[in-house]
RNA sequence: GCGCCCGUAGCUCAGUUGGAUAGAGCGUCUGCCUUCUAAGCAGAGGGUCGGGGGUUCGAGUCCCUCCGGGCGCGCCA
């Protein structure tokens, strides 16, 4: 509601003035830092008063005693040096946000079928290995801020872009081939085992070892990828039943956390089908690459980057060959190699020219998943599926890509829109967005926690980050499983009859999900997480449990409510709807300065949609996590200072009532955008 | 070398297009459970917003510079 208001506010103040001063100014607003102050603030004065030459202060005075009645507005005031501060109209406020929160309420899935599509890749863990925090951290903002574009009208498509044929396969079928040796069967058969990903972690790391200690088996490793890359022969029939078992491991994994995919897009497919070769084609014609016939790029194709795309080469090297070759070659970026092989760009480039519907050709399609919640999630097939299956949904074709990736990758990114850009898709380069997010690395007390040796000079740093390869990180379901004990022991301690119940499960699973998901969501994505069992594995505080304890509150007063006063539901339905049509006024319970602590809530409670369309705009789930602890801080301020149930004004019990139900509306609302449920007591 | 990100309370972080008196959580100390669940609330203490210049009516926020930290720049992905 708050949104609306202040849109109202802004178009009648640039309306206003550019009527009475002929000129255009942006308009902004704020929230004034005290209530007394009112609920909405302009400063546009003070840059009036620039171009007219006047006192903002007399400017202002003029605005507020001109300006025509605003809907939902009580009064404009001046204020300190030329401040406009509008005073809302509390009552009205209050019962719009009660509207438009059952409206919402009652129809929560308006997920769009129609308009323009929004495709967002996130997750793309290298199916190798278990998963671990670093990759929590992008599925939960990528499946966040999903939500959050949903919530906002938009029509999405989740994809997870699975690199099946990379070197990060190769490596673990070298490991089976080599370190252990194992047989085809018995890899299958180990594949169809619990915790294979597990499995693959530890063995990922001894060939990574196995590698360095010996440079000439980078050699086999080159071969096994090609053979991969080829798709035939053992080593080709290995890698899919590795990286196909561990996708699943990751499914399972992402399904506790109830994150949904559309498509898994897979490597080979792009490989398969050919995507590449018609994409080197339109590059090729379109001369956005060329081949480079001398210096140290000689016989591979390269890109041209624009000045602002390309990081400048390493001095070095531009000095010791840069003497004697063509300069603009020697600063491109190499898409296919020397000896023939498209690099993890080119590729990149092809799955993006599909993602946009530019490609000219298309994936055949599987359902491979059924998630907990029923959707269900396809993945690309190189062959038509068998006749009398269900259709599959017609994907790609966006209008605007959002990537997930860690900040790490940005120059990639880049290259990849400059390859759009110079195949004449600039509006669609324009429109791929790199959603990026620093780290996750481990503090120095967790690492040496873990068992992990830290040189002396690491020790003190706030973070460090742990090395993958070699086997090092806190892995995704052995976190999960750690925040399901604590949970359970706080349930079992609290309420020890529901110890191994079925509500007992569900409060444990809630709660332990709420406090990860909040965890991995309360940090702005360029902050590096540096992570700590301790404040992970916390419940109090700027938490998720925190949050969905307000929400528990709630429910408690509701219920007990029902339960212990008789007359309950009948006297206050009675009222609430005698609220509900204004027949009994907000306005004597929200009146300045009495009411200032119930207005406090009721505005925050109704600011929602201003706070999501912020989140949106910044693309930064974090501030509906920030809005969603605000919130609840703000109710459980309000609960220790009314005590609603034994309110003897039973018009002010009702009002009291709404007002709480109408805050648990909200705040579930905002904690589903986080993918937070609250469970019905905790 | 060049580019990007970061530097705010003891610790971990917010601070949204520049706006009025810089905020949370954790930790420390002091209180509050015979009234709707204490996963909570109230209070105390804690800051030259890395340093220095500049732009502006106004700078934690923008520009310059210096210091400190991280990342990227490969015929890897």
């Amino acid at each position: 509601m708050y949104r609306t208001v202040e849109d109202r506010i802004r178009k009648a103040l640039r309306h206003h003035i550019h009527e009475r001063y002929k000129t255009d100014v942006p308009i902004v607003t704020e929230r004034p830092p005290k209530l007394s102050m009112g609920e909405v603030a302009s400063p546009v004065c003070f840059e009036l008063a620039k171009r007219l030459k006047k006192p903002p202060r007399a400017l202002a005075q003029e605005i507020a005693n001109s300006l025509h009645p605003i809907p939902g507005v009580a009064r404009v005031e001046v204020a300190g040096g030329g401040y406009l501060n509008v005073f809302l109209d509390r009552s009205a406020f209050f019962r719009s946000t009660c509207e438009e929160a059952s409206k919402k309420a009652a129809a929560p899935a308006n997920e769009s079928e129609s308009g323009a599509k929004v495709v967002v890749e996130h997750t793309s863990i290298n199916p190798n290995k278990a998963a671990h925090i670093g990759h929590l951290r992008n599925a939960v903002l990528g499946d966040a801020f999903v939500r959050l574009l949903r919530y906002s009208g938009r029509r999405v498509e989740v994809q997870n872009y699975i690199d099946n044929t990379g070197v990060q396969v190769a490596d673990v079928v070298l490991g089976f081939l080599r370190l252990e040796p194992k047989s085809l069967a018995e890899v299958a058969a180990l594949a169809g085992k619990p915790k294979f990903d597990y499995l693959c972690w530890d063995l990922y790391a001894r060939v990574t070892q196995w590698l360095a200690e010996d440079k000439s088996r980078l050699e086999l490793r080159s071969q096994t990828l090609k053979e991969i890359e080829e798709g035939h022969g053992a080593a080709a029939q290995m890698a899919a039943i590795v990286s196909d078992a561990i996708v699943q491991c990751h499914l399972r994994t992402l399904d506790r956390l109830e994150i949904d995919y559309d498509l898994l897009s897979r490597e080979s497919e792009i490989l398969h089908l050919k995507f590449w070769d018609a994409a080197f084609a339109m590059l090729k014609e379109r001369g956005a690459i060329q081949l480079a016939t001398s210096g140290k790029n000689a016989g591979c194709w390269v890109m041209q980057l624009s000045s602002d795309a390309r990081p400048p080469e390493d001095a070095q090297a531009t000095e010791e060959t840069g003497a004697e070759e063509p300069q603009e070659l020697a600063e491109a970026k190499i898409i296919v190699r020397s000896n023939g092989t498209v690099t993890y760009v080119g590729k990149d480039i092809a799955y993006h020219l599909w993602k946009y519907g530019l490609l000219g050709r298309d994936f055949f399609y599987r359902p491979i998943h059924t998630h907990p919640d029923g959707h269900e999630a396809w993945t690309t097939a190189s062959e038509p599926a068998p006749a009398g299956g269900q259709a599959a949904p017609k994907f790609g074709h966006a209008h605007e890509v959002y990537n997930v990736i860690d900040s790490r990758q940005a120059y990639p990114q880049q290259v990849v829109a400059a390859g759009l850009r110079a195949l004449g898709y600039s509006e669609q380069a324009d429109r791929l967005k790199h959603f990026s997010y620093n780290v996750v690395a481990l503090t120095p007390r967790c690492a040496v926690e873990l068992g992990y040796e830290i040189p002396a000079e690491d020790a003190k740093k706030t973070y460090i980050e742990v090395s993958g390869r070699k086997g090092q990180g806190v892995k995704a379901d052995d976190l999960i499983d750690q925040l399901e004990a604590r949970a359970r022991e706080e349930v079992e301690a609290r309420h020890p009859e529901l110890a191994g119940t079925a509500e007992g499960r569900q409060m444990t699973d809630a709660i332990s999900k709420g406090a990860l998901r909040y965890f991995l969501l309360r940090f702005t994505r360029s902050t590096a997480i540096a992570f700590d069992f301790k404040d992970a594995l916390s419940f109090e505080g700027e938490t998720g449990p925190y949050a969905q304890y307000a929400v528990v509150r709630v429910n408690g007063i509701l219920r007990k409510g029902a339960e212990s006063h008789p007359e309950f539901e009948r006297v206050d339905a009675a009222n609430l709807q005698r609220i509900d049509s204004g027949e009994i006024d907000a306005a004597k319970f929200l009146a300045a300065p009495e009411g200032d602590d119930l207005w406090d809530l009721v505005l925050l409670a109704g600011s929602l949609d201003a706070r999501v369309d912020v989140a949106v705009a910044a693309q930064e789930p974090a501030f509906l996590a920030r809005y969603s602890f605000e919130l609840a801080q703000a109710f459980n301020i309000f609960y220790h200072k009314h005590h609603i149930l034994s309110e003897e004004d039973a018009e002010k019990r009702a009002f009291l009532l709404r007002l709480t139900s109408l805050v648990r509306e909200q705040l579930v609302a905002a904690l589903a955008l986080l993918g937070i449920i609250a469970p019905e007591k905790m």
